[in-house]
DNA sequence: ACCAATGTTAACTGTATGTGAAAAAGTGGT
DNA sequence: ACCACTTTTTCACATACAGTTAACATTGGT
């Protein structure tokens, strides 16, 4: 699926440079900010999945600029992550209040700070279902499901919607967020675009499987 | 008491002799695993009172094997142990947060060990059902509420309206602060609108949930 | 017992979504 | 480079439903 863009925020151009190059390296995309002020302002315009922030920054640090990026209410929550060096490390609890979903501390090991990194990532997927429920068995290979015996051919798009929604039941997903996880941060396409490839997918799958929230998006059954 | 069961799991052989041999010799049944991934098939099959388990491992992590642990769901919740050494202790926030009950640092001092586990199960009161306090359960992302077993289904605004009741249980909320919230302070919308949609919450969940103060407002049932 | 506040029901309406078809973009073979 | 074919997106119109209103019924506090 999308490549995960990672934001940093350190005031030490010489960290930042250090973590970007081993991000990257790792495939990461990777957008760099120097200070709190202009880390809320690019999460609000570029929505990272991953904001990692250094504690101590001048003006405004990381823990309050956390707060700041959880009051935004965005659809879809970066997972933040704070920096700091081990004499500071008394401030856990703040920052975990503060909605940090985790915390690293300097010096930092590039390969543990990637399998860190991985695992961060790993956990957000949802429950992972490719299993039979009720029926319906997805095949990853060849964007083809099987429903009840009958295999049915998906083009990408719709398969990567499908898969998508049915990781998880029950969830409802609003357009902005399907729009960012299945194409990316940077296209822009029309809204009623996700609408036809519903109706497409519907239209293959019979009308059980997907549900509407009016005013809200869309929700694959439950069990 | 039945003898206790407790779960090994680490990737390295020699701990895994070293602390079996400790706590055998203190009376407990130990079984062990070398990964993650056989620790929670194990954990599936034999129920063990607790489990002890390595931070690092390859291919998935302490952390995120409890976090898979606790998604199982069992009807009896093992105790979960992790072992790191000194330098990664930046993870406990993450360990916590996946339900890790305690955490043990290397070097090993099995004295130590063993009275921390003994502690461990006196303790052994499971404080974790935040479940069904009063039988209703709120899934947020679903925008749907579980009552007593079934799942129940809500509209948009009728979603709204009763999260922000039972966010504040016994708290009056007038006509004025729901429209304000709910609605925005932009819109006229009129009162009357407010109860035709306490009906249909009402309507779904029963009357026991949600009362009238006449005169004031409304109010979701306290506890 | 009164009457203002709230309950209830059904009809109305605007907007979010459904739908068909056609344009645009992508893909692969010759 | 071209064509045939598939996939994706757009557009224009239809439809359904959540949210609202209005009209009437009922309640409960003074």
């Amino acid at each position: 699926m999308k490549q995960k863009t990672i934001l940093l925020v350190d005031d030490e151009p010489s960290i930042l440079d250090f973590l970007s190059y081993n991000l990257k390296k790792s495939g990461y995309r990777v957008i760099q900010a120097s200070n709190a002020f202009d880390a809320i302002e690019i999460t609000k315009q570029k929505n990272p999945d991953l904001i990692i922030m250094d504690l101590m920054m001048p003006n405004m640090d990381g823990i309050e600029a956390s707060q700041n990026i959880r009051e935004l209410n965005l659809s879809i929550q970066p997972i933040i992550t704070i920096l700091s060096s081990r004499s500071e490390d008394y401030s856990q609890i703040a920052a975990f209040s503060a909605g940090v979903n985790d915390y690293i501390t300097k010096p930092i090991r590039p390969r543990l700070l990637i399998s860190k990194i991985a695992s961060l990532f790993r956990r957000e997927l949802n429950p992972i279902n490719k299993e039979n429920k009720n029926n319906l068995i997805i095949k990853q290979e060849n964007y083809s499901i099987e429903l009840e015996g009958n295999t049915i051919q998906f083009s990408k798009k719709e398969f990567e919607l499908l898969t998508f929604l049915s990781n998880s039941p029950g969830k409802v997903f609003n357009r902005e967020t399907i729009l960012l996880k299945i194409w990316g941060s940077e296209t822009s396409v029309g809204e009623r675009t996700i609408d036809v490839h519903i109706r497409k997918l519907r239209e293959k799958l019979g009308n059980d499987y997907i549900r509407t929230i009016k005013g809200i998006g869309y929700t694959f059954r439950e069990l």
